[in-house]
DNA sequence: TGTTCCTACTTGTACCTACATGTTCTATTA
DNA sequence: TAATAGAACATGTAGGTACAAGTAGGAACA
């Protein structure tokens, strides 16, 4: 199975592009030239580009050229690491407890965000963790079961999630949305995180998908904010990650 | 200047689905039948499709047809814009009060962030944002008063401040880098914004450049946590700078 | 009853043409 | 010399055609 012609194209520049054969700046061939290079029309070209774009590589300038973009910061300024890996690379020594781990089944909420059925089984995992020997955040992930079946039996107080779904499931996340909220912790959550009442927490909603676009995982969690903050990076030019809206209310404390 | 027909098509179809006649997994007419209805060609209603779908509204299927998102996270591919072309965008009714607007002298933070000299002159606007309405968030810019000397005749509770800089000063924002925490609301802030006590607000801290690095602003702000969430992208591409950690701490309110 | 296959319909890919619009540089003109 | 007009070339828009590929439902069959 070939990709498309488009694509075919798209991996070609982008390839040209990562290899430092195009320096950021530079100009590709026009996309006449291009269209003559690929032996393709010029419609595909164009498809190809778009693509590029999209994803940020290249920008284009009305009767001027198509330029790969110069980037300040690197392009994808965000990674996606589990905590563990995360917190890790910074230096810091990461523990868990597990509050709760079991089998659930799938609320209409989580059925459409996992995109599975209502009342599908769904692998709860309610954890603590701890940096630095001090309580840091509270996760919430759930998982479609049919995935992972059996990942319970893992100890998630010492073995990291994204390594157990990598190495045993061969389940790799590849990307994620997230929403970043404010809210009053609730009392169980400041005695959980030894804060005092009232403290604000950053509630952080998100999607883990595979490279496929599946979903892996969804997770609730609170950070304790006088330990926390996210940073972004925000770009003008390209397609860029960032940005305010109103949403739907980040639901309270299950059960 | 009527703009281009498939944006007429893409907005035609936006406003359907903003204004409810089209639910979030409502399937849209067909690429043919959307052809014939706006007398276009069907390559236009692709064109308009494919913005609608990178800016997340619509999702397409092969084979089956072309749906209303309807994800928890809208996949906002957002620019980097002020606040009231943000607000805008989206279809809401922006209003600013300016609560304070003078030339301050630059104390060590701002030195150090803004690029310039301990005690020199800088522009301090503070401002209520308001969204349909309501109070929103609380904005207070410290822009170096070098870069845009008599900036403060202007009236910033209808102007656009990134409109004035970009207008009169040439000064364009290209990229920023934010900070995003989470704090109680001090009872001054909690009184601009109509809260009651306690609140949580986001605390977003953002330095902004143009596409040569200069520091255009500093802003400090506070959102209603109730009526904002930030979302982002993570990828996992390459590996480089992450998401969370911790930082220089948010300072209080200045005063 | 249950399975298979076919058909109709959908989006996806690829090509083509034509003209509009914006930019840049060169040659002409005042 | 300086301004202007135009040529050449870039991307943007809009339309056409044809076929590929995926899905769903109904008809035919075992």
């Amino acid at each position: 199975m070939t990709k498309a012609l488009y694509q075919q194209v798209a991996n070609s520049i982008l390839e040209q592009i990562q290899s430092g054969e195009l320096q950021p700046g530079a100009r590709l061939p026009s996309e006449n030239a291009l269209s003559e290079q690929h032996q393709v029309g010029r419609n595909t070209i164009r498809h190809a580009l778009s693509e590029l774009t999209v994803k940020g590589y290249v920008e284009s300038v009305h009767g001027v050229g198509t330029f790969v973009t110069e980037t300040l910061f690197p392009k994808t300024v965000e990674f996606l690491y589990g905590f563990s890996q995360e917190m890790a690379q910074r230096g810091k020594n990461v523990g868990s407890k597990v509050i709760e781990a079991k089998i659930i089944q799938a609320d209409p909420l989580l059925a459409r965000v996992l995109r599975i059925q209502l009342g599908a089984e769904v692998v709860f995992l309610n954890r603590l963790r701890i940096v630095d020997g001090k309580p840091a955040a509270i996760e919430r992930a759930y998982l479609p079961h049919t995935f992972c079946l059996g990942i319970l039996e893992h100890d998630f107080s010492r073995e990291s999630l994204y390594d157990v779904l990598a190495v045993q499931y061969n389940m790799k996340p590849d990307h994620a949305e997230q929403e970043i909220g404010a809210e009053i912790a609730t009392p169980q959550v400041a005695a959980l995180m030894e804060l005092s009442h009232p403290a604000a927490v950053l509630v952080i909603h998100r999607e883990t998908r595979t490279a496929e676009g599946r979903v892996i995982e969804y997770v609730e969690s609170e950070f304790r904010s006088d330990r926390f903050r996210f940073y972004t990076n925000l770009k003008a030019s390209a397609s860029s990650p960032t940005a305010i809206f109103q949403r739907f209310p980040i639901k309270s404390e299950e059960e």
